[in-house]
RNA sequence: GAGUCUGUAGCUCAGCUGGAUAGAGCAACGGCCUUCUAAGCCGUGGGUCGGGGGUUCGAAUCCCUUCAGGCUCGCCA
């Protein structure tokens, strides 16, 4: 099915075209003012320089040539130079039928299927989610999603951080808890056990501890009155536990046996519970590498660096230059083995890429990360193109974003500035929407509990993804649960209502037959059916763009139209069947757009609220 | 210092590949529930689009400059 846009613009077209002007200039955009049309073609005044004709000459040749009745109601000509349109009412119905009738509701799938890797997650093995990560799952899951739902064949993969420092420090906390364990004992010659020494729980407490240990803080224990003598004490410790854990981390990434073991251990325990956590956001990914399985690439590309020339010795350490001429600043070289020979976070991620070809072959690459790692995500690209890692043609993208702040402005904090929760935030916004619905709702506790988990869920997500990716944003509570204007909660509750009328209307008998939708007769009807006329344009432009927000402002709009359409039209009271059928066709295509969206966006709809 | 991003209503944000009168929501004020969920709808007030230049028939949008803030700038991830 083709986009509205492209039809019009196809007629368009054509009429500059006889008209004996570049077909080019027939551009529709979206009507800037609704009061006067409902989509326009600027190109009059483009061409008027060109072909050294007035504006308004141009536009009325044009508006001669196209014709009124089969697309356009109207087609004017106005001053300056403007062509302005309306969409016919019968033309519209027949759209909405077909977009109805259509699995898809009209989006036209890629024509060339692409597979594109998703990179997002980018959660730490052993260590707790916290709200920096909710950003990069949240955004990458949709991005994901609108790949997917425009036809690509869409690989999400968590990208793990599994073997940094935090696999040494952790190995080291749990010698100095169970030092008796085989895998302290170098003498050791036996299997190692299949069952865990350590639970989950206990995992989340060795972690914090050990790295609390590792960066004792001399000057705030002076401070709080510690005396000297147990500060030097303290010092040391922390310095040689940190030294240990070092150590450990680099006899891990060597493949030291017993090692490989407690880490396999800590694998089984913390992926299964960030499995559950990041199920519990709806985030599901296809993949779950990390860094541990780039490993065994690594000293092979360097070599290969090595061997083409494009790794140099620089200060000790081994580098590439990605510098180029069109930047506007000389650009670091991307370090890919430090002065004392370990790899990196740049080795890593191209390791991670050879791996990602082998496997795979994408077409495009799409990396959802802290905007501030842009720099070291251009210095990957670079290498990997210049080594010939990905072939030119495939595509590499970076999509940033940004802070996410409290009420305040500065980076959103526990009450007493600590590094909230992940877990925690969402049972926040749970609790605050479950007591929202006991407030004015008499559903029983357990229904309430749910819906306030779908709720919650959708209003933490649309919170986030309503604002531009690349933009820091003030998370805030209180505007969260208050459930009004452009959120989460609105978008469900405009779902919602339908799927009560839905339900009242098959109570009553009612059957929703397919092609039921007849011409618009009222002026937030026609807007309604207009919006929902714009959905494949709109998910298209977001993917593009990977802005979901623009879907978020488009459900937005939409929800608004139906909620207009709604007080203007009393459905179920209607005595003409064959008008009330329509109606119920056209609701039902709004609550399927509605849905297809969220769904994009990673949320769902409750039956009630 | 260099690079980069941001600056739009009291607050939170859209709009930025140039188009007509700069849009929402929140907050404030005023209406609308015997009729499909009032978590809704309708209306009122609120703006030097950070400042200054320029390009253009036309600039929040493009260019230059300036102010304010954020971030980044070879061995952390």
């Amino acid at each position: 099915m083709k986009k509205i846009l492209s039809v019009i613009e196809g007629e368009l077209k054509q009429a500059f075209a006889a008209c004996g002007y570049e077909e080019s200039y027939g551009k529709a955009v979206l009507s800037n003012r609704p009061d006067l049309c409902e989509y326009q073609c600027n190109g009059a005044m483009a061409a008027a320089k060109a072909y050294r004709k007035k504006p308004i000459d141009i536009a009325t040749e044009v508006v001669e040539k196209l014709n009124e009745g089969r697309l356009f109601s109207m087609c004017q000509a106005v001053m300056p130079g403007f062509i302005n349109l309306k969409i016919d009412e019968t033309y519209l119905a027949g759209y909405m039928n077909q977009m109805a009738a259509d699995e898809r509701l009209g989006l036209p799938a890629a024509e060339k299927p692409q597979t594109i890797i998703v990179d997002y997650g980018g959660a730490n093995v052993a260590k707790p989610l916290h709200v920096g990560h909710l950003r990069s799952a949240v955004i990458g899951e949709s991005i994901k999603r609108m790949g997917t739902a425009m036809g690509h064949h869409m690989i999400g993969d968590v990208h793990l951080g599994d073997f940094g420092l935090q696999m040494g420090l952790i190995i080291e906390e749990l010698r100095d808890r169970k030092p008796e364990l085989p895998y302290f004992d170098p003498d050791f010659t036996g299997e190692y056990p299949e069952e865990s020494p350590f639970t989950l729980s206990e995992l989340d407490d060795i972690y914090p501890t050990a790295s609390k240990k590792s960066k004792f803080n001399a000057d705030e224990a002076r401070a709080q009155g510690m005396d000297a003598e147990e500060i030097a004490k303290k010092e040391a410790y922390s310095q040689e536990f940190a030294h240990r854990a070092h150590l450990a981390t680099r006899q891990l990434q060597d493949g030291y046996a017993p090692y490989r073991a407690i880490w396999k251990h800590i694998m089984d325990l913390s992926v299964a519970d960030l499995k559950k956590n990041y199920g519990r956001l709806n985030v599901f990914f296809d993949l779950w590498k990390g860094e541990s399985d780039a490993q065994p690439y690594i000293p092979g590309l360097i070599q290969n660096l090595i061997d083409q020339g494009l790794a140099y010795e620089s200060q000790g350490a081994l580098v590439v230059d990605i510098a180029q001429e069109t930047d506007s600043k000389e650009l670091p070289p991307c370090i890919v083995r430090k002065s004392d020979g370990a790899a990196l976070y740049a080795t890593s991620d191209l390791g991670t890429i050879i791996q990602r070809e082998e496997d795979f072959q994408p077409d495009a690459y799409i990396y959802v990360a802290d905007k501030r790692q842009e720099l070291h995500f251009t210095q990957v690209f670079r290498v990997a193109r210049k080594a010939g890692f990905v072939r030119p043609e495939v595509s590499m993208r970076f999509q940033g974003f940004g802070t996410m702040n409290g009420k305040d402005g500065k980076p959103f904090k526990t009450r007493d500035g600590g590094v909230m929760r992940l877990e925690q935030l969402i049972a926040d916004i749970d609790d605050a929407v479950y007591a929202r619905i006991m407030e004015n709702r008499t559903v029983s506790a357990e229904e309430a509990r749910e819906t306030a988990q779908i709720v919650g869920l959708a209003a933490l997500k649309y919170g986030d993804l309503s604002n531009q990716a690349a933009k820091d944003y003030i998370f805030d509570i209180d505007r969260f649960i208050s459930f009004e204007g452009n959120t989460g909660p609105y978008i469900l509750y405009t779902i919602v209502r339908i799927k009560s009328i839905q339900n009242k209307y098959r109570e009553q008998g009612g059957v929703c037959a397919p092609g039921s939708i007849l011409a618009p007769a009222t002026e937030p009807e026609k807007a309604l059916m207009l919006k929902l006329c714009r959905y494949s344009e709109v998910l298209e432009g977001a993917f593009e763009e990977l802005a979901p927000h623009k879907i978020c402002q488009y459900i937005y709009e939409l929800s608004n139209d139906f909620n207009r359409f709604y007080h203007d039209t009393k459905i179920l009271a209607e005595e003409d069947k064959a008008k009330q059928a329509s109606w119920i066709g056209l609701i039902d295509l709004t609550r399927q757009v509605l849905c297809a969206c969220i769904q994009v966006l990673g949320f769902e709809a409750p039956e009630r609220m």
